[in-house]
DNA sequence: CCTCCACAATCTCATTGATACGGTCTCGGT
DNA sequence: ACCGAGACCGTATCAATGAGATTGTGGAGG
């Protein structure tokens, strides 16, 4: 058996946490709380847990009807590798790939104007994200308590991170040529 | 010729600013500089200057001797391509993937404690990343204008991001269970 | 002259990403 | 009951990619 990929720990925590799902239900999830700090694009929601149900992490059962639709459920070995994963504190190095930096990177190559037009696009764009993680926070279920520790604390971070793009890319669209923010 | 990628764009703006270069010394700039907001597998560096070769974007030149270097230039279409690259404000929306941001999503399924180790980790690392940018930015050359001002901001950018990441991260190590930082 | 290590390029191969395609269910209108 | 439209759901396809092993070169020191 093959050592999972970060993806797999996604979909076994998703299905551990919400119940049997299947694929369609999963895309779903990911792209409403998992998408900003770990993108996967949905044709692999399909092909993950196939293999994961190989290894014997999850087990699959097909539904009846013409959508022949498949619903995992975790397995104790599932259960138990995700409890290690979670417990070890290390992982790959964190990515970034955001095309606006390496605009600005190059802007010595370009247009002077290019950045303030470049800086006013990102500013809009962080300032929705922020605006979306700040209602999300707002509207956070107040029961369940492990469950709103661990949403509010990501959120926290989304926000904080997103309000640190916001004043970097306004402050440049407003006094391009200061180099100290 | 098909619409360049982004990863192209790199190649293209190191050769353009710095001359001609080896895919090897494109290998050494990228992981100086671009890494933290673009990162690119070496092999990469590899393909990208032979296919935009192949597109008149770059023209290459064969070193002599055993080691068959190949040392690539940019052709005035390159440059050209590269201004309009530069020119446009959109692009491929940022993509960040975090190990620890979905260990931490995921804290609800594990041990409370895993959660503590993960924050002091992560402040660890951030706080080493801080202090590299941090020291590359006291350490620019001031000569040479252009390269200084872009140079400057998104160093500044890296500070302002890692400095978020750092107060997340320690505060979550110290007060576990506090919701608002 | 030989050895060792940093330098440099390429190869391989399973995995991925992108996306088109092929079904199926539901619901409103007739 | 029948139909059409549009959302829902799953799979197939295929070139591009990522990871990293492998091959080879040049130079410095013994």
């Amino acid at each position: 058996m093959e050592e999972p990929g970060v993806q797999a720990y996604v979909v076994l925590g998703l299905i551990a946490r919400h119940g049997p799902m299947t694929p369609y239900e999963l895309k779903a999830r990911v792209e409403e709380g998992v998408e900003p700090f770990w993108p996967i694009p949905h044709a692999q929601l399909y092909r993950i847990p196939t293999r994961l149900a190989a290894d014997g992490l999850l087990r699959e059962e097909a539904e009846e009807g013409g959508r022949r639709r498949r619903v995992f459920h975790v397995t104790d070995a599932g259960r138990a590798a995700l409890r290690r994963w979670l417990a070890d504190p290390g992982g790959p190095r964190i990515e970034t790939r955001d095309p606006a930096q390496l605009k600005l990177f190059f802007a010595d190559l370009g247009d002077p104007d290019d950045v303030v037009a470049l800086a006013r696009e990102q500013a809009a764009l962080h300032r929705r994200w922020l605006e979306t993680y700040r209602e999300r926070r707002a509207r956070l279920d107040p029961s369940d308590e492990a469950r709103l520790t661990s949403r509010a604390r990501i959120l926290k971070l989304g926000i904080l991170h997103e309000r640190a793009y916001v004043d970097f890319w306004e402050h440049l669209a407003e006094h391009p040529g200061d180099l100290d923010l």
